[in-house]
DNA sequence: GATAAAAAAACAATCGATTGTATTTTTATG
DNA sequence: CATAAAAATACAATCGATTGTTTTTTTATC
C-alpha cells in the first residue's frame, strides 16, 4: 500500500479488472453483484485500505450522513448534556454531528445556519441564540425538506419540530413547592424574559402558581439578569436580600443562579432552608454537590438530544415530504432535596 | 426564487449568460474576472440565495473546511470547554468543527478516526480515550499530510504536535503546597493510571514531591479510581478515610475527586482544611462555589483549544510537508483558595 | 486600420461514488 | 443445441465547484 496515496474504488477496480459500478455495488451487499465477487472485493478493499470518500458520495446523492447542531454554547452542562445525547444516537446510526456556538448572538446563528445548509446536512438540530427572534434563516431547510428540530429554546410561530419541556407548568410546580414550605415571600431570577423565550414561561408559571394560592406578585421580587453567569447571579440575589424586607423564598430560573442565590444568602448569615427556602431548575451536576444540596426541576438534557436526533433520523429516512410537524414534550419533576425542605 | 430547487453557480451562469468557471472565479475575487463581471455575479448570486456547495468544492480540492475533534466525552467541563475553543478559533477562520465522542472506548475511537479519515477533514484534534495504548489508528492521518494534534491525553510514542500541561511538575507544585501547608500524610486520588497517561504523570510528580521533603509515600494513601465520577470519588475518598491513620492532606488528581474528598470528609465531621487539606485539578466551575472553595490546579482548556486549532490551521495553509512537530506547553498554576488554606 | 499584447471569458477535465440503462454471461428449458 | 430468461457486470451520466488551457474580446501602439 502507497503511503501517501488515498485509494478509491477506481483502484479497487483496476486491481480486480472490474467496473467501478460492480465495487461500488459489492461493497453495499447488492443483490445482483454475486457473492463470489462481494467476497473478493471486500477483501481487496481492507487489504488496500480503501475508506469510502463521504464527500463523493454526498454529493451525488445530495446527502450527507451528517447531522448539524447549533447552540448557544457547550460549555452550560444542559447543553453539553443534550450534545452528548445527540451524539451518540446519531452515531449509532451511522451519523456524524457538526457543532456551531452562536454564542447567542443573532447574526452568528444565521451564518452559521448558512454554513449548515452550505455543509448539506441531513438534518439541523437547534436550540435558540438567546437574542434571536427572526427566525427566518431557518426556513431555507423547511423548504429543502431537511428536518429541523427546535429543542430547549425554541420559536413559538415556526412550524416544525420541537422538544421542549413544559416550562410554564415548570415554573408552575416549582413556585407551588415553595408556597406548600410555607414561604409567603417567594423572589424569582430570570434572564433576558423580554425575549419571549423559556424563562418567560416559567415566569408565567411562577405569577399563577402565586395566584392561585392568593399571593399578589410584587414586581420588586423579580430580577431578570443580563446573563446567566455566577457573577450576575449573586448581583441579581443581592438585589433580592437587600429588600427592606426580604423574601423568604426565590426560584431560580436555573441551577446557577440558584446557587449563586444560595451562597449570598449564606454569606449574609441566612439559613437556607430555614430563613430563605431555593430552587432551581435543570438539575445540572453541581446540584448535589453544593451545601445544602438544591432542590430543582429536573430538565432532561441527554433524552432531549436522543429525542431530537430520533426525530431527524427518522424523517430523514422516510423522507415524508410533509410530515406532521409535532411538538414533543418531555416530564419534569420536581426535585425536593436540602435547599428547599422546611419541613 | 423557485421554493425547492437548490442554486447552483449553473444557474447563476445560465442566467447571466457566462461561464460557470468565469462563476466560480467571480466569486472568490479573481483577478482574471473584470470588476464589473464580479458585481454582477455577486448580486445575482445574492439574489438568487446561492450557497455554494461544500461537498462538490471539498471533492475537487480534495480537502474540506473542517477540522475532527474527538474526545471521551463532551460533557466532562474541561472537554467542554476544549471543544469550544477550538469551535471558535476554527469559526473565525471558516472552518467547521465535526465532534466525535468515543466515550474512553478504544474501539469507538478507531471506528471514529476512519470515518473523520473518510470525511477528508483537514485536521484532527484527538484527546485519547482513557483505555488506548495503540495509537496506529492516527497513522493515517499522518501519511496523507493531515495535521495531527493530540491535547491533554497525548500518546508518549506519537511523532505529531502535542499540546499539553506539565502534568509532572503540576502534580509536584499541587503536593509540595500541602507540604508547605504543614501536611505529613497525605493521600492521592487519581484514576486509570495504569494506562501510563496523565495521572500517571501526575501521580510521578506528587511521589517526588513527597521524595524531596523527606516523606516515605505510602501505597495504602494512593486509591486508583476505575472512573471519575463523583460516586467513584466518594468511595475512594472513603478508603482513604476509613485508615487507621487517616491522611490530613489529599491531592485528588481531578475537581470532581477533590469535591467528593470534600463532602466526604464534612460528612464524617471533619474540617477542611482544618483536619484535612485538600488541593484538585482542573479549576472546574465548581471549585469556586463548593464550601470551602476548592484549591486547584489551573488547567487552560479554552486555550488549549485554540492553541490546537491555530497549529491545525496554520499547518493546512503552509502545506509544509515536515514541519517540525512539537509539543506546546501550557502553564498551570496552583490556585490557592479556602480547601488547603491551614496558615 | 492592422497587429501584438493584455484582459476577459469560455472550454473541458477533474474529484469519487452512485445509479439507470445497456451489454455480456450464465442458466434453464424445450 | 438453440433460445429465452435470469443473473452478473459494464457503460456512462451525474452531483457542483474548481482550475489548467484555449479562445475570444478588448486595448494599445505604430
Amino acid at each position: 500500500m502507497e503511503e501517501n496515496k488515498v485509494v478509491t474504488i477506481y483502484d479497487i477496480a483496476e486491481k480486480l479488472n472490474l467496473a467501478t459500478s460492480t465495487i461500488s455495488r459489492a461493497l453495499k451487499d447488492h443483490h445482483t453483484i454475486s457473492e463470489k465477487t462481494i467476497k473478493k472485493v471486500k477483501k481487496v478493499a481492507e487489504e488496500m485500505g480503501y475508506v469510502p470518500n463521504t464527500l463523493a458520495a454526498g454529493l451525488r446523492g445530495n446527502k450527507t450522513q451528517t447531522i448539524g447542531v447549533l447552540v448557544p454554547t457547550v460549555t452550560q452542562p444542559f447543553l453539553s448534556s443534550l450534545i452528548s445525547g445527540i451524539e451518540i444516537t446519531a452515531q449509532k446510526s451511522g451519523y456524524n454531528v457538526i457543532i456551531m456556538q452562536s454564542n447567542d448572538s443573532y447574526e452568528a446563528e444565521v451564518s452559521m445556519a448558512k454554513s449548515l445548509y452550505g455543509s448539506r446536512v441531513s438534518g439541523v438540530i437547534c436550540s435558540l441564540a438567546m437574542k434571536t427572534t427572526d427566525t427566518s434563516h431557518f426556513q431555507q431547510f423547511v423548504s429543502k425538506d431537511i428536518p429541523l428540530v427546535f429543542v430547549d429554546r425554541v420559536p413559538k410561530d415556526f412550524d416544525t419540530f420541537k422538544v421542549i419541556i413544559d416550562n410554564y407548568a415548570a415554573g408552575f410546580k416549582a413556585t407551588e413547592h415553595l408556597i406548600e414550605q410555607g414561604c409567603t415571600r417567594i423572589g424569582h431570577l430570570t434572564a433576558g424574559s423580554k425575549f419571549g423565550n423559556l424563562y418567560t414561561e416559567r415566569m408565567r408559571g411562577y405569577l399563577d402558581a402565586l395566584k392561585k394560592h392568593n399571593i399578589t406578585p410584587k414586581e420588586e421580587l423579580i430580577v431578570d439578569l443580563k446573563a446567566v453567569t455566577y457573577e450576575e447571579g449573586v448581583k441579581a440575589s443581592n438585589k433580592l436580600l437587600d429588600l427592606k424586607t426580604p423574601p423568604d423564598g426565590i426560584f431560580a430560573s436555573g441551577d446557577i443562579m440558584a446557587v449563586s442565590a444560595i451562597q449570598s444568602a449564606k454569606k449574609r448569615g441566612l439559613s437556607v432552608p430555614g430563613d430563605i427556602a431555593i430552587i432551581g431548575f435543570n438539575n445540572d451536576p453541581i446540584s448535589e454537590i453544593i451545601d445544602p444540596n438544591l432542590s430543582t426541576i429536573t430538565h432532561p438534557a441527554a433524552k432531549m438530544g436522543q429525542i431530537s436526533a430520533e426525530i431527524i433520523l427518522k424523517n430523514i429516512k422516510s423522507a415524508k415530504k410533509n410530515a406532521e410537524k409535532g411538538i414533543t414534550y418531555l416530564d419534569t419533576e420536581v426535585l425536593v432535596r436540602e435547599s428547599s425542605q422546611k419541613n
